[in-house]
DNA sequence: CGCGTAATTGAAAAGTATCAACACTGGTGG
DNA sequence: CCACCAGTGTTGATACTTTTCAATTACGCG
C-alpha cells in the first residue's frame, strides 16, 4: 500500500558529484498539493521522507487514491517520457522531504548512465506489476478481505493515513470502512 | 479495452536486417494459452495480428482480465527486465499471430538502439498511464455507466470478446452484466 | 443429430451506499 | 482557561446494487 524503492535513493546517494548536482531538495507541509492532475510540471520528484498520495479525482469530485508512495518512490517521470500533462494527483500527507530533478536533466541522466536507465525501466515494471493484483484482489474479494489483508500488511497503518483516504483507496465509502472494521474487531 | 501501438510494429519493420532476424514469428490457435503466470518464459511477444487476452486467476478460480492486447502490443518485457516469473497469463481470444524476440536480444536492442529503448519506455509508460484511469472509473461510476462507455467506445466488442471475458474484464459477474445490458437496450 | 460451451433469466441472499445525526479532536481567539 | 470552530470520525436505518444459485435455452461444431 505505501510503496517504497532504496535503490533509487542510494543510487542518487552514490553519484558522481557532477549528476549528484541534478537533485534539488525541497521541503513540504503535511496536506499540500504538490502537483494538480491535468498540469505541465517541471520536475521529477523522489520521496527522500514522507508519505504522499498519488491520487485522481473525477468529475463528481470523487478522490480515488491509486498509491502511497513513501521513500524512494518517484513521480513525474511518466510525464517527462511521454511529454504529457501528468494524469494524477500528488499531495503530502505528512511532511515531505524530496528530491527534484529537471526534465532536461532526467533525460541526460536516461542516456548517458546505463544504470540509471535500468532503474527507470526497473521502477516503471514494479508500478505496472503491483498495479494488476492489486486491482484484481479489490474487485473480486470483499471489502471485509481486502481491510483484513490491510490490515496485516500494514498493521500500522491508521496511524500514518487518515481513513477517509483508506476509504478512497479502496474505493469503498468511510461508512463501510468503519462498518467492516468495527466487524473485524469484534469477531461472531 | 484493447489496447494497440503501431509505433512498435513500423519500427519492426523498419529495423535493420541485423536485427530483423531477432524477430521470430509464430502463429497461435484461438483460445491458446500463450504464457501462463508465475511461470518463466524466454520470450517477449508482440502482437501482430488478432486479439489476446492479458489476466490473473486468483485462489479461487477467479479471473481478472487487466487488458486486451491488439496489433502492436508487446508482452512479456516487464519479466525480461526485472528477471521474474510473469505475472499474469496471456491467452489468445482470436487466431493470433505474433513476433517473439529472446530476451538476451531484448536486451541488446535495448543497450544498442535508443530509439528502441525510448519506444520501450514510452510503452511501459502507456501502460502504467491507462490502468490508473480505468480503474478509478470503474470503482466510481455505476457499472451501467461503465458498460455504456465501454459500448460507446466499443461498438463492435461483443463480438470480438465473449460476454465472459468482458465481465471478468469489468470485474462483474455475467449475470450483472446481463441484466444492465438489456437495461440499457429498453430504456424506460 | 448430439455434445459441450456459452448465454439467459428469475428469485433470494449478501453486500454497499446514502443520508442524517452525533461525537471527538486539536487549534484559535477572547 | 474556556468556548468555539472546523475537520475528522462514528453510527443507525433504509434503499439500492450486485452476487449467488439454479434452471433453461441458444449456439457452434464434429
Amino acid at each position: 500500500m505505501i510503496r517504497t524503492n532504496n535503490n533509487l535513493l542510494s543510487y542518487i546517494n552514490n553519484l558522481k558529484t557532477e549528476y549528484q548536482s541534478f537533485f534539488i531538495e525541497e521541503h513540504f507541509d503535511k496536506k499540500t498539493v504538490i502537483a494538480k492532475e491535468d498540469t505541465r510540471i517541471k520536475w521529477i520528484y523522489i520521496i527522500k521522507e514522507g508519505i504522499t498520495k498519488c491520487s485522481l479525482t473525477n468529475e463528481d469530485g470523487k478522490e480515488f487514491i491509486q498509491e502511497f508512495f513513501g521513500k524512494g518512490m518517484k513521480f513525474g517521470e511518466l510525464e517527462a517520457i511521454n511529454n504529457k500533462a501528468i494524469y494524477c494527483s500528488m499531495s503530502s500527507i505528512t511532511k515531505v522531504i524530496v528530491y527534484k530533478i529537471s526534465h532536461k536533466n532526467f533525460h541526460v541522466l536516461l542516456n548517458e548512465d546505463a544504470d540509471f536507465n535500468h532503474l527507470v525501466l526497473l521502477s516503471l515494471v514494479t508500478k505496472i506489476s503491483n498495479k494488476g493484483p492489486r486491482f484484481a484482489l479489490q474487485q473480486q474479494k470483499t471489502v471485509k478481505d481486502n481491510i483484513k489483508k490491510l490490515l496485516v500488511d500494514f498493521p500500522d497503518i491508521l496511524n500514518q493515513i487518515p481513513k477517509q483516504d483508506i476509504a478512497n483507496y479502496l474505493g469503498i465509502t468511510i461508512r463501510s470502512f468503519n462498518r467492516v472494521l468495527s466487524e473485524i474487531k469484534k469477531p461472531s
